[in-house]
DNA sequence: CCAAAAGTGTTACCTATACACCCATGA
DNA sequence: TCATGGGTGTATAGGTAACACTTTTGG
């Protein structure tokens, strides 16, 4: 959607005339990391999201995005899409939707194939920020271009569906976690706290998970064992297409 | 995807020269109907497909499709193009999945937005069939035209995962179906089959179904009761955007 | 020794499943 | 009256939620 108006026909207002032209092709990705909260400290969600610098919305944030490149897949062009903003590789990535209203945009109609990813926070400590590029708490976002809103919102409830299921929570964390800090990516995405000892039983039966021999040193308490996770990525439980075309 | 050949640059095969064209962007739909087996007379899943009469693929069967036409929504698109073919009107109707691949068409880079459809199955015996439109068994397809049997395979992958949850066995049935009629759309969707006493109990505690006073008449044994569906669409369970732009 | 998180055990409850049983109807 | 699907009752197993309890560390 970023840099829709750089395409050709971008400048045609006339509706009829608009109405005549093909309607434009774009990619944009939903990107969700984990983040201390300012005040709590406790991990929360944020995405990464791009100032427009020009008509339609300038000045007003949206999700990052761009043309369809023809040499690449949707997945391909969303994963460049996503390097070139914050420079960083998604652990996961995943078609969301493809949102094709008559009136997300006010000049040129646009078709917008969306996608979402998660990173993993110790990576997404390093993404980079700058005047145009920044990172926003997922919930309570402002006023954003488009229809960026609802595709925010959408995207946050496809993440919570598969967080109820899935194996989707260690793309979000490093590759050595505590079982601790797992429950509290449940409890930062769902938004309710959960029972220490059950979630630990639960984890240790239903996901791959194996234990390492060490320990997370530092606390103020007993150190937590540190655990990784085995699961291949192809046996998808729920939601995912059995192949990627 | 059917109707492709008819937009513009499709003539094209340089690869080169092929690159530098925006892709086409098109809609396509999968319609799954309940129809009876031909031996065992139970109710069994079936879709409509169109044989091709161009190149590329001339003379297999395809998903209907054509090209987005540039008034609709890509709901709408889906709509009128399950209603061209079929002459009929879907129960329901959603988005599957975006198709970009580079090279599923041999000649125009082609991105499919794809939807799948439920119709009622006392419409379905209405649905004109033509030399070029014939309804087949949605198991144990030919090959078809494109990627179109990967496309049709998600589409069953993802009609069975919200078959176990949600509440859309009932858009294959009329608005009144008895109780056994529900569990063998469970049964012929799922393709298993289930116990009559806990799946009657489970229906009655979940669902939103009310009893009428009606009783189905004709069978050789005691006339069961006639049930009506009650579940408002709009809260959708699990696996459907809170809105559809 | 104390506080607090890590980790284990126990129990009540809820729901899926299996299956025995009665009911109502057509032939 | 018999066969058959409609419909109800009930016992059992497996899993979830609540919470008491033990263990291990830092201060």
């Amino acid at each position: 959607m970023q840099g829709m108006d750089r395409m050709p026909f971008a400048s045609v207002a006339n509706v009829s005339e608009r109405m005549a032209l093909p309607p434009a092709l774009a990619i944009s990705t939903v990107i969700f990391a984990l983040r201390p909260s300012e005040k709590s400290g406790r991990p929360t969600l944020w995405l990464p999201l791009v100032k427009r610098i020009r008509e339609p919305f300038k000045g007003m944030w949206a999700l990052p995005g761009g043309p369809l490149t023809q040499a690449d897949s949707l997945l391909d062009a969303a994963a460049r899409n996503l390097a070139d903003t914050t420079g960083l590789a998604p652990s996961y990535l995943e078609q969301l939707y493809a949102f094709g209203g008559l009136h997300r945009s006010p000049s040129q109609r646009v078709v917008s194939i969306v996608y979402w990813a998660l990173v993993q926070s110790t990576e997404a400590e390093l993404a980079r920020e700058s005047e145009n590029v920044q990172w926003f708490r997922a919930d309570g976002l402002a006023e954003l271009a488009f229809d960026h809103n609802e595709i925010v919102e959408y995207a946050l409830w496809r993440l919570r569906n598969k967080m109820e299921y899935g194996s989707i929570a260690y793309h979000l964390l490093g590759e050595k976690f505590t079982l601790a800090q797992v429950r509290e990516v449940y409890e930062a995405v769902l938004n309710r706290s959960m029972d220490p000892a059950n979630f630990r039983r639960q984890l240790k039966q239903a996901a791959r998970i194996e234990p390492t021999d060490e320990f997370l040193q530092g606390g103020k308490h007993r150190p937590p064992r540190l655990y990784r996770y085995t699961g291949n990525d192809d046996a998808a439980p729920s939601g995912t297409p059995p192949s990627r075309p």
